[in-house]
DNA sequence: GATGAATGAGTCTTCATTCAT
DNA sequence: TATGAATGAAGACTCATTCAT
């Protein structure tokens, strides 16, 4: 499992016109239902069209679920990297890095709650990817620039991936809630907390 | 599913003994195999028992799961109280909530990621334990106090509830990482945050 | 596949009745519709019980007719050695060798027809239980003792097994045939094929 | 099932062609890997074409099933009856019978076992070609012209049968097998069993 | 109390077949 | 002619749950 993410190519445009739609049942399911009721019948219910035909375009569902991750990962990279790409000092593209995530999860709630779910319930070990890295690296060169203060990289990365991790989560419990404010709020604390 | 929780009444000694080793087995079962592997056989296994066995103390193996987050719940709240009760000023309260949240979570590590595994699998909508509001509390009673700076308490609290939800998952995929050290960071960083 | 023939050790009296009850008619489904229906389910029907409780007990289909292979097995070995073994020369060693495999099918050509099918059926290179050397040695000891004439004993081995591998159909096919008849005819046939 | 064997009538040479195609192929599947392997699917993606383009030529399954068993009958048939109608006595008949047979036999190795896989999974009843009838008749008339012993003919062809039958297992099985030697045996064998 | 047996609902997957282009 | 797409039927297997002992 998980392994096969590779070679989609030479695809018709039937055929990706119909995997995006799949794709689409997919995600609204997981996010609605939950992981456990996202059955392929069901998936292909929601996509008005039937089990056998999922499957055509599939072959498995672990298939459907690694394009479901496959496609947030895909969308969230081009979307982040050119915005945090496009300022200079490390401060400012820690914020950049902090705002572009958070605008995107609330652009793309459901389908960052499907990719949470369906991670969630791979075989333990598996999509760890390790998205604190580059974050962690980003802080320390920062640190050595002068433009941080002293605390340990590592932790401050695992914080703000949690804030940036459990943004779906309140984002889905409180409709209600402002999206800019949180995010506002959001780079005021980190702000605090790395200044020198 | 979730609604029968309450009468545990009289219990013989040893049924709440086979009810202890069963809801140990559940925990181990689903921190190591996940939640989908735990099924009623496997645990009544784990727990070197049969699966009628475990249905007859049980009648549901959403009673299991149930058990399993009640239990963590008790064991959590009486754990906690304690220590954010012993201290006065407000800043040390909220630095007892981190510490000892965090100390709690790495000494019932696979009981955690247990309950978060069942909560992720639970029917959307349930589950969702405000254990937001009397953080949010604390803070925004600090802040009348003059203790903290400016800030959204809403937003801080679910900041912090989100680098406390997010421990175990750091402690289970970085077993050599130095719990105080992460503990006293933490601490560090929502003070810095919330200093005025 | 195929591997787990060993370890059904342990049986209480009901699993061993339903097993049997199971067993039965798997082969009894296989010889009157051919293997490609013996499905789970049609074998349960035929054993009067569910396809549940057919997996309950087997686990796997390959375990169904893992067991028809080995019921067979073991039953025909039991019957022949016994029957090889009481007699003195080696001519008449290959004599009571082809009378009793021939009549052992006879009295069993269900369940031998069975096994053949699910043999014919299993991915290839397996099954291929090496039937012919013990009967190829029993050849080659003959003529050292000069009890049978000139020829090449493994071509001789698999020409009588031929014949006895081919028995069972020409039973299903030939139910007016005299079966001691055959026996008789086949035993001549080899007589003077095997005589010096 | 099976009834379709008519109509081949008016086909253009590339009909022709890619049907041969499709029957090599799937004789090819089906001795390399079974018969249960052999989904058109399978069969097509062999023979370097599509499920549709296999559909096209032969509508049906079982039509390419009987396309490959009717090749192998017409092939034999012509490759065996000029060799025993080539001589003259019954004897000299039942040697090239028997020689001609396993030699085509040797040289269709993989297509005989394809034929053989797919009789075997024919509904029951189904196939049973009388190819003993003939056979019969040959050693009747033998015994009648004085050349052969006294012996059941029915009995005598039907073990000639058998080893004529089994004939491509082992084959397939000792691929190292001397097969001009096999066939010297095998006409020995059978020379002794029916001399007066 | 404890457990072996039984079972039905639900899941993934394979496959032959039909249809439109 | 050829083929991509779609689909329904069928099969193996898992699992929670009920029941009798």
């Amino acid at each position: 499992m998980w392994s096969d993410t590779g070679d989609e190519a030479a695809l018709t445009r039937t055929q990706r016109a119909r995997r995006d739609d799949i794709v689409a049942a997919a995600i609204a399911v997981i996010d609605r239902d939950g992981y456990a009721a996202a059955s392929i019948e069901r998936i292909a219910k929601d996509a008005s069209t039937s089990k056998g035909t999922v499957l055509y375009h599939f072959k498995t569902k672990d298939a459907i679920d690694a394009a479901v991750v496959r496609l947030l990962f895909d969308n969230g990279t081009s979307y982040m990297t050119a915005r945090v790409m496009a300022v200079e000092s490390w401060a400012d593209r820690l914020r950049a890095y902090l705002a572009s995530n958070l605008r995107f999860i609330a652009e793309n709630r459901a389908h960052v709650n499907a990719v949470h779910r369906i991670l969630e319930n791979a075989p333990p070990g598996v999509g760890v990817d390790d998205s604190v890295a580059p974050l962690t690296r980003l802080l320390t060169l920062g640190q050595a620039a002068g433009e941080f203060g002293s605390f340990d990289p590592e932790v401050m990365a695992l914080a703000i991936r949690a804030i940036v991790d459990a943004a779906s989560f309140h984002f889905t419990a409180h409709p209600e809630l402002d999206v800019e404010h949180y995010i506002n709020e959001a780079v005021q604390l980190f702000g605090k907390a790395t200044t020198p």
